[in-house]
DNA sequence: TTGTATGCGTTATCAA
DNA sequence: TTGATAACGCATACAA
């Protein structure tokens, strides 16, 4: 038993060759004579030899085999949203062609903990968000002349982006909508902030999130005076909230209710049938996302299906792109409307 | 604009100091006087030099400041399941105290992308799960002379591990429905081997994976004779399709269920509501993990606390006291009952 | 407080 | 098909 681990020239002294010849056995970049090949092995097997050491291989290539996804909220979070973790399936899937693992790192400014975007051996990266702070760990990224793409962010100048077609399709929903014969509409959206304050939104405060802003756009286009209520994150019991407080006044219900996430329209479902009221015969509603909602059934909610393993994928490939200097390809995705049981015409007073 | 990137020497060298010296001003390993830290980071800034190339650093440190986080299906599903979220978050605790960021891994045995369990630049790795496959996981890790921390499956000798009183826990709720005056009762499991096989499980059938063996062994307990249904997977709706299995027949209805998992408990709630049955006057259900299970309101389950995040938390403690040579102490860690309102004694006929 | 010297373990290049 | 050589970029022990 040696104090220290068999390196691959001990491999090759044990086996009577070079030390190159060692490790193109192990990378198999060139070709090697079964014999060879064959000692080299048994050198590495009596030696306990498991093979190259991934931290000096990957300063000799200047590759570290590693994808950082980048996140500016706790991971816990992130990870509660289906569609993140849709994302990630994609993105893992997407960067597999480069045979690169995913490194979770979290920006959240105030953190100093390394590896930090600042340290991480990362051959790419993957911002994930819309936050104003991901322009600060965009330009940490790019400072250090790393290939970075953006998942739905407002990334600026030459950086490949993901994008969804928000506007347009929270658009299309709200014309469905009004096609229905719907009127009196409140629109429930995702935070407008990092404060993640909950509430109604005056007409003139500023969305500071851009997906809530521009699926907010696409709404407004098509019901400009609907009243704004903000939740603070995506989920059934922050859209129950939401809920709670539109049908809490008998007397102001509205006919129909455009959520900006499935999981929102879910709890808003939720708070609706609480409050006595039929979906969608009483009250309409749709969500964003096209998400499965566990335990929404048997409802299909009337929503906009984002192809969200799509985009991660779509990001994991202009990452892969990127790293063997093909054309860094953006994206941008559509959504897909999808009718389902949630929406009706308004009751017939 | 030169073509390479700046290295520390030339950072150094512009500075007017000598390489170590540049070094110890990123490190801050030693101390330096303010005049030449400052010209440093002046020659530095000049150079666009951002900081030390982790993977040199990594080489000579011996460290790349990176935990792999090893399970044994696709990502997405491992983070559809909150215990598993709230598990990462923990685990993102626990390891922060090394600074170390957190690597996805998959090993499931086939795809042999790089860098896998082989060749990644981890210090030390987490299995989380239990399934049979870990167990070659494991050896992979341990030959790479790797420390490792397994979290709920059936390490063997000399890992630590970090575990649950499963059994135990699981007894103790099958005793407050016994003592409720339930003895017609079901128990549905998680998935109780690979293939995920759902349906109604034989006395003799083997389980195969820890947890629901072990949560099984328990309620067994106290119920030896309870008919057994095995879910497919750990969600609501796989609940919900067990509760319609369980309730679809009105004349053998248990007065109690108990479920593996919150998410399972959720569905089975909402099957039994579906069949016009209330919960708890008609049908008690229990439920395991203590999760939030978004959507379940009003109902507050009756159910087993597990400590997810302190479960991921102690992993996270235990790698950074392995890999701070201290002791690599493992940890039982207890779940705590909690009585809600989902249970009642059972309907006086 | 700073500088010198050395090697961490590999792999790419080129010549044999 | 194999081997010699030379980096890759840095951090540390030690001397000054």
């Amino acid at each position: 038993m040696s104090t220290r681990r068999a390196t691959i020239s001990d491999v090759a002294r044990e086996a009577g060759v070079s030390p190159s010849t060692a490790s193109v056995v192990f990378s198999g970049k060139t070709p090697t004579s079964e014999a060879t090949r064959a000692r080299v092995l048994a050198a590495a097997d009596a030696l306990g030899y498991t093979g190259p050491d991934p931290r000096a291989a990957s300063l000799r290539r200047g590759r570290s085999g590693i994808v950082g996804v980048v996140f500016d909220t706790h991971l816990g979070t992130a990870f509660l949203d289906p569609v993140t973790t849709h994302m990630m399936d994609g993105l893992a899937d997407g960067v597999s062609r480069l045979g690169a693992a995913l490194l979770l790192l979290r920006d959240d400014g105030e953190t100093v903990s390394e590896p930090s975007l600042h340290t991480a051996p990362i051959d790419a990266a993957v911002l994930i968000g819309c936050s104003p702070r991901m322009r600060d760990s965009l330009e940490i990224v790019r400072g250090r002349g790393i290939p970075v793409v953006v998942v739905e962010g407002d990334a600026g100048e030459g950086v490949p982006q993901v994008l969804l077609d928000n506007a347009e399709a929270q658009r299309a929903a709200a014309q469905h909508v009004a096609d229905l014969g719907h009127r009196d509409v409140v629109i429930v959206t995702l935070p407008i902030d990092t404060s993640r304050r909950r509430g109604w939104v005056t007409a003139d405060e500023p969305v500071r999130v851009d997906v809530t802003a521009d699926r907010l756009a696409g709404a407004r286009e098509v019901f400009p005076r609907a009243p704004v209520l903000a939740a603070a994150t995506s989920s059934i019991d922050e859209g129950a909230i939401a809920g709670r407080t539109i049908f809490g006044d008998p007397s102001r219900r509205p006919t129909a209710v455009i959520a900006q996430s499935d999981l929102l329209a879910a709890g808003v479902i939720r708070a609706a049938e609480e409050a006595g009221l039929r979906v969608p015969h009483d009250v309409s509603v749709t969500g964003f996302d096209g998400v499965v909602v566990d335990g929404l059934a048997p409802h299909v909610l009337t929503t906009l299906v984002q192809p969200a393993t799509a985009k991660g994928r779509a990001a994991g490939e202009a990452v892969a792109a990127m790293l063997e200097d093909d054309e860094p390809s953006g994206l941008d995705l559509t959504c897909t409307f999808r009718v389902g049981t949630t929406t009706a015409p308004p009751p017939t007073t």
